[in-house]
DNA sequence: GTATGCTTCAAACGCTTGTTTGAATCGGGC
DNA sequence: GCCCGATTCAAACAAGCGTTTGAAGCATAC
């Protein structure tokens, strides 16, 4: 009852409760949710530790505060593109291609704009469905069930030889193969990989990479039934 | 200099360790690497908390052990049973199929063999591709250089109109879908994916894991090259 | 029995954690 | 000028962390 996020109106300060979630969305980001100290998010930040309980309530109300200042924009952006698609293809089912594209392209672009999340963002997006606890799981809920919903109905349409649970583990393997992705661009290449890729082609431009999910995970969901 | 972990020659009790081990396991698999005090690991093994100290040398070192004890075996399978699918195959590659079945299996076998890691491990597994840490680095370094370099070089050869970045990203991909489905599979059904995916198709046998992924995986390296 | 070396234990240590406190500071409205 | 609510700050708090300690147990060898 000390204090409440939404004290000052419209156009507060906002310096502080941004400077705060940059510092840790890249702190996060960097080494987990649970490795990172207070003091060393408002050490980043430039301001006192106090800041965080006061304006976000306590460290759980700033980690939901991350994930959300993030996830609610890129989960529209992935259903609007959704909406383009399967407008443009009328009462017809959109191309796999395309509606993977919509799946995987926004997350990418987030991932390795500079502008936006940074490449910060990267890590903190593939631990969201890795790391344990309770307080993700909401999260989680709050933000993936429309979308997976969605893109679940359409990839059913778009390979109609399919069972339901027969997309629902295909696009499940893709999400696996997107994060897993994510959770490496942040990083240098590792030494023991160094045998068998190039640092080159270890960080590609973000359309190579969506480039290669959506043909990978196109050719993936379109293999013949498992379970005939 | 207080303890050495090989302090006891060959035939030590081991009991106290193997219990160490075991507990450790079972909860870092739960709830993650750094979320579990060492008090909980030794409460779950029903001993006292300097155990840990004085086998382990310290928290550390214990973790170390735990993936050891399980990656060496499991990888050590791997290998072996793609030396066999390449001996059979004599001259000529093997089957891309059979190359991926000898990179799964035993991943998914291990995964839900109550008798071994139990159901305990998949967290486990998932969790050295997600938590950061130098420690963690050095075990992946020990554990998974000897196997990307044979499996790499084994699809390479399988796909021979691909480029050797591409099949590193493939295979990359290919490990993502492994083991996002390991980290979900310790877990019940989110009530958030319940209206796309039932409680009995959510649970697989291993033998059905293992089809889904090497025939989505297959299907998705044999995708036509994007890099022409 | 006694001595020896490995193992276990309860207790405490020093440190870091998230959170709280109460005073200091700031900025606009009258 | 003065006041008042919002914000910042240094300091302290209690709880939890990994680790260390020194004594007690417990086999085996003599």
């Amino acid at each position: 009852m000390t204090s409440q996020s939404e004290s000052c109106g419209e156009r507060c300060h906002a310096a502080t409760k941004e400077k705060i979630l940059d510092a840790a969305e890249k702190l996060f980001a960097m080494r987990g949710l649970n490795n990172v100290p207070m003091r060393d998010i408002t050490q980043e930040a430039g301001v006192n530790v106090a800041a965080i309980n006061y304006h976000f309530g306590s460290k759980d109300g700033l980690i939901t505060a991350v994930f959300d200042r993030r996830l609610a924009p890129l989960n529209q952006a992935r259903m609007a593109a959704l909406d383009i698609v399967e407008a443009a293809a009328g009462k017809n089912s959109p191309n796999l291609e395309d509606i993977l594209g919509a799946f995987i392209r926004p997350v990418v672009e987030l991932a390795m704009n500079p502008k936006l999340g940074a490449i910060t963002f990267t890590g903190l997006m593939g631990r969201c469905f890795s790391e344990p606890g309770e307080r993700l799981n909401q999260i989680m809920q709050k933000h993936f069930e429309k979308l997976v919903g969605r893109f679940h109905a359409a990839m059913l349409r778009a390979i109609p030889t399919l069972s339901r649970e027969e997309v629902f583990w295909r696009m499940h393997f893709t999400n696996g193969a997107l994060h897993n992705s994510l959770l490496t661009m942040e990083k240098p290449l590792p030494e023991w990989l160094s045998n068998v890729v190039d640092a080159k082609d270890y960080h590609l431009d973000s359309e190579s990479q969506v480039r290669r999910l959506v043909a990978f995970a196109a050719a993936g969901l379109r293999a013949p039934s498992t379970t005939p």
